[in-house]
DNA sequence: CTACGTGCAAACTATTTGCTGAAAA
DNA sequence: TTTTCAGCAAATAGTTTGCACGTAG
């Protein structure tokens, strides 16, 4: 569950031209550039991760960014969500059993991820006493950070 | 916490009516319409609301609904939810206490509410544990509902 | 040499805001 | 008679798409 991101990378890099080559979509270089800033930066929205991928080819263009999500969402290699700030976040999707929440400072914004098979199971049980199959669920909590509690203590 | 939409609603008026003029907001017409509309339909977009109370009162604008959805939540009186459809869906928030989340049918979009103290109580732990103070939180589960398992079966 | 991918700019969608006249305090 | 509201239309923000040129298979 734990990843090094500079030691993992080359795996994840060869799994993602994989997945695209059987989708025949090709690895362009901007792709890879996209994937390998999402790779190292977790949670970015379009505008940040277009600013960062600039870093590396100033010529990448927003359109890009976007289209490179897009397909990388429906190949099953990026997750978005959706923090209240009216802008998308996309983050790699490592693995296909993995499933984790997210936990948002409200202060500085800082996202933590976490897993708790406790709430799934009471999640399925909810879902099952309504009647519901269940397929997916978001769930995001909002709160304070240590860090931002020791700034305004109090 | 089960309410009668129709015998509920002369009390649920008063309260805004009391509650908007505590904050030097009147309470007009166009404002008591869309709270009334949405207190009869709940989890309504602007589009669908504004649709509805046209219904009553074909002169009501565009953004008097968006504004004074607002002014609304700004006041605690509804909760502004996004089922992922890219549209802020709002419901009238009832009680100061009661929090529910939501269950949407992936399939027909029917929306079910429900509330779950256990859950709440390890979302409570998940955020100590990592030293949050927990201020809010989002659930929403994706499933499909009774009815339109039954439409498609297998 | 054909199909796919890119960058740009224009289009679109949901939401917000400026402005002028109407209406309540 | 001053402040708050409403309706309209124009502006904005995030995202998507059409087009013409490039580039990989």
């Amino acid at each position: 569950m734990t990843f090094d991101p500079v030691a993992d990378w080359p795996a994840w890099r060869d799994r993602v031209v994989d997945r695209l080559q059987r989708d025949h979509q090709r690895a362009t270089p901007q792709r890879m550039r996209i994937v390998e800033t999402l790779w190292h930066h977790g949670h970015l929205n379009v505008d940040e991760l277009h600013r960062e991928v600039r870093k590396a080819d100033a010529s990448v263009g927003y359109a890009t960014v976007y289209r490179t999500l897009k397909l990388l969402e429906r190949c099953g290699l990026v997750n978005c969500s959706n923090f209240g700030d009216g802008t998308a976040r996309y983050e790699v999707h490592s693995g296909a059993a993995e499933h984790h929440d997210h936990m948002i400072c409200t202060d500085c914004g800082t996202i933590v991820e976490f897993e708790n098979d406790a709430i799934e199971l009471l999640q399925e049980e909810v879902a099952r006493s309504h009647g519901y199959v269940l397929k997916s669920h978001r769930m995001d909590l909002f709160g304070i950070c240590p860090a931002c509690q020791a700034l305004a203590p109090r």
